[in-house]
DNA sequence: CGCATCCCCTGCCTGC
DNA sequence: TGCAGGCAGGGGATGC
C-alpha cells in the first residue's frame, strides 16, 4: 500500500486505535522483513504508550513515551488490519481472508484497548525500525530525504533549485525521494499527465537559464499537490484487492487518467489518443503522447 | 558525480 | 491444467 496517499489513509485508519494506547504485547514472527528488525524490538515496544501516529513521506512514525519512535515502511505489499473482539461479532464486519494469507502476518501489536493491529507483507519489502525521537529528522531514514510534497517547502522555486542542470528525465527526478519524498509511480504518472508534461523531458529543461522555474514547472507543482489531495480525499488507490486498516477500499484507482491504462483513450477533453507505456529506469511510465510535451 | 540497471520477494496474470 | 515469463504501489547496492 505504498505511495503517500495510501500511507496517509493507513495512518488515519490506525490513529484512532493506536494513539493514546499502550502496547501490552508485541509479537515479531520473523527475524527480518526487508532488513533485520532492530535488537530487542518487541521488548523495547512492550509497555510503551503511543503518543502520536504521524507520517513522513511513505513512512508511518509512532512516537512513544519511551523516547523512541517506531518507524514503519510498507514497501510494495505491506498492509495493516485491525482486529477487535467487537469486529468479530458485529454483523457485516469485515474479515481478511484466512489461510495462506496469514502466513504473511509478520508483526502483531496488542493494545490495552483490546485491539490487535496486524502487519501483513507478502513480498517483505517493508521494514520497521526504532529510532530516538529527538533528532528524528536527521536519522538515517529521514536525514537525506527531500521535502513533503504537500508542505509549504514544496514549490516551483524549490524544484527549480533541485532540477537545474539535471539531465535525468523529469519522471525519474519526481521519483527521487531525496528531492520530493512521498511520490511513487502512480502519482508521478498522473501528475505529469495533469501538467501536460512529457515524462521524458529533461529535468533541467524546466528551469530557465536564470534559475527561475518555467511555467511548466509551476504547473507541475500544482498538479502534484492536486493529485495527492484528490487521492487522499478518495481514501487512496486500491490495487490488487488491498484494503485499508478498517477494511474499507480506497477508490482513487477509478480516477486514474493514465496509470495502467495503456491502449485506452486519453481522457482529456478533445484528445482521445491512445495511452502509451514506456519503461524508464526499469519502471512503467504511462502517458499521452499528444497532450504531454 | 549522476544516472541506469539489477536485485530483494511473493503472487497474479498472460500466453503457449 | 501446467508452466514459463512478465509484471507489480519501493528503494538500496552496484557499475558505467
Amino acid at each position: 500500500m505504498p505511495e503517500l496517499p495510501e500511507v496517509e489513509t493507513v495512518r488515519r485508519g490506525l490513529a484512532p486505535v493506536l494513539e493514546g494506547a499502550r502496547l501490552v504485547r508485541v509479537e515479531q514472527r520473523r527475524a527480518d522483513l526487508r532488513f533485520q528488525f532492530p535488537p530487542r524490538f518487541a521488548k523495547r515496544l512492550t509497555g510503551a504508550r503511543i503518543e502520536r501516529l504521524g507520517r513522513r513521506a511513505k513512512y508511518l512514525v509512532a512516537d512513544l513515551d519511551t523516547g523512541e519512535s517506531l518507524i514503519m515502511h510498507l514497501g510494495m505489499s505491506g498492509s495493516f488490519r485491525i482486529e477487535t473482539d467487537a469486529s468479530a461479532t458485529q454483523p457485516g464486519a469485515f474479515h481478511m481472508p484466512r489461510g495462506k494469507d496469514q502466513a504473511h502476518d509478520h508483526v502483531v501489536f496488542a493494545t490495552d484497548g483490546g485491539a490487535h493491529v496486524i502487519y501483513n507483507d507478502p513480498r517483505r519489502f517493508g521494514f520497521m525500525d526504532l529510532v530516538a525521537t529527538e533528532g528524528l529528522e536527521t536519522c538515517k531514514h529521514f536525514g537525506a530525504m527531500g521535502v513533503e510534497p504537500l508542505g509549504n517547502a514544496f514549490n516551483a522555486d524549490y524544484l527549480a533549485g533541485r532540477l537545474k542542470g539535471k539531465k535525468a528525465p523529469i519522471k525519474a527526478a519526481l521519483l527521487d525521494q531525496r528531492i520530493v519524498a512521498g511520490l511513487g509511480n502512480i502519482y508521478v504518472c498522473e501528475a505529469l499527465w495533469r501538467a501536460r508534461l512529457s515524462p521524458e523531458r529533461t529535468s533541467g529543461s524546466l528551469v530557465r537559464a536564470n534559475g527561475r522555474p518555467t511555467e511548466k514547472l509551476e504547473k507541475l507543482t500544482g498538479a502534484v499537490r492536486d493529485v495527492l489531495a484528490d487521492a487522499i480525499a478518495a481514501g487512496g488507490s486500491t490495487l490488487r484487492d488491498h484494503r485499508q486498516a478498517d477494511g474499507t477500499l480506497g477508490y482513487f484507482q477509478h480516477s486514474f487518467s493514465v496509470y495502467d491504462r495503456k491502449g485506452t483513450g486519453c481522457p482529456r477533453e478533445g484528445c482521445g489518443v491512445e495511452i502509451r507505456r514506456l519503461v524508464q529506469s526499469g519502471r512503467s511510465t504511462f502517458f499521452c503522447p499528444r497532450c504531454q510535451r
